[in-house]
DNA sequence: TGTATCGGATACACCGGTGTATCGAAAGGG
DNA sequence: CCCTTTCGATACACCGGTGTATCCGATACA
């Protein structure tokens, strides 16, 4: 009974203080790592004193937690958006040109998102949230894919859309390790546009 | 002048509780993850007391640093060895079988090294470092894989065997991810298996 | 505009980890 | 077998972060 009090009346300014807590968070934990920030140093960056914190959220691991979500299903729609602009048939490297741009955009979101894979890997209840959310992506892209088959040859070795979905992912995270590690944003977005070529183009065609 | 005293005389002892604290670290490392362990608690498992500590390493990164270096190259061996085994022809199937099972043997390697590579994104030296390494072991790849060109078919869409090589790191990484949350090591094997046949022959043959 | 309620700031006690300085005991060399 | 050197344990002072309890100013609603 910490945080968000029951049925509360006053909302306006509470709103406020989280989102401004969400913020500073993502900025601190991105620069930091999640496992060297203090709850005073998130306050200090919002303008907040610890007290706004307690009132607001239980624990880091919470807030951390909730500032995963937010972005998490924001770039999830980003993605979906990305995936259903353009009509019933798929034209594969367009769409992965507008996936690509948007998955591989912002570095501090990727430094966020590996803590939290991390922390992830180590408590299952969380793991499970974080694979339900790559289901999810996955599904979409599997849909996308299922959609336009026929159109587009893609015939790949895999299998099935789900198959080719899944590997789609892989891809991405793959890219993302390295990307995390030369920051080369421009060649990881060209690598991974051959990279999914590569997989979800017959073998035949170089492009 | 703190850890490692200059040329000393004395040696025996030093070297194996090293040895221990290493041994230790690790365990404590993957069980908690990097960020939430503290010097004690590697001292409290390796059976230490934190003067053993300062007496050989200046801070937990260094012995974090440390640890992992040990491992990568422990790794990197193994994985040499595999690609080297077979004669001058390579069996890709079977250079694959071998090397998944050195890469996706231990879940705790892979969780160390996840929180090294989360060190790495925030560092640019221990980034370089975590590179040249990567490099390393991709130049045996594609060594390998250029050596048995001709031999068997392998006219990936990627281009030459250096990108082949950088192809097979996206997908090692990718498939680690998910295994790193769905612990499902085994699954994990024979679908990074696909991925990399998927990746190094031509579209054409199914499996 | 009054007022009951809420949100956030301040103050306080506490704890765990850090790093250093010192000392006893191993261990290797002669 | 002694003796010098070094390793690691113990003790100490310190600090930063935590969580709670309390209080005052802000805010929504009548």
């Amino acid at each position: 009974m910490t945080a968000k009090a029951t049925g509360g009346r006053v909302t306006g300014r509470r709103v406020r203080t989280r989102a401004n807590l969400l913020e500073a968070a993502f900025t601190v934990f991105a620069a930091k790592g999640f496992g060297r920030v203090s709850i005073e140093q998130v306050c200090e960056a919002a303008g907040y004193s610890r007290g706004a914190f307690y009132s607001n959220f239980d624990s880091l691991d919470e807030l951390f937690f909730a500032l995963y979500r937010q972005r998490a299903d924001l770039i999830a729609d980003q993605v979906s958006a990305a995936l259903a602009s353009d009509g019933p048939d798929l034209d594969v490297p367009a769409a992965v040109e507008r996936v690509t741009e948007v998955l591989l955009l912002d570095r501090d979101w990727l430094l966020v998102k590996t803590d939290f894979l991390v922390h992830a890997a180590r408590d299952p209840q969380v793991a499970r949230t974080l694979l339900e959310h790559r289901a999810r992506l996955r599904r979409a892209i599997a849909d996308r894919l299922a959609r336009a088959r026929g159109h587009t040859a893609l015939p790949a070795v895999l299998g099935d859309a789900e198959a080719a979905a899944h590997a789609v992912v892989a891809a991405y995270d793959g890219v993302t390790t390295q990307l995390l590690l030369d920051r080369d944003v421009a060649g990881a977005r060209v690598w991974l546009g051959q990279l999914l070529t590569a997989l979800l183009t017959d073998g035949s065609t170089g492009q």
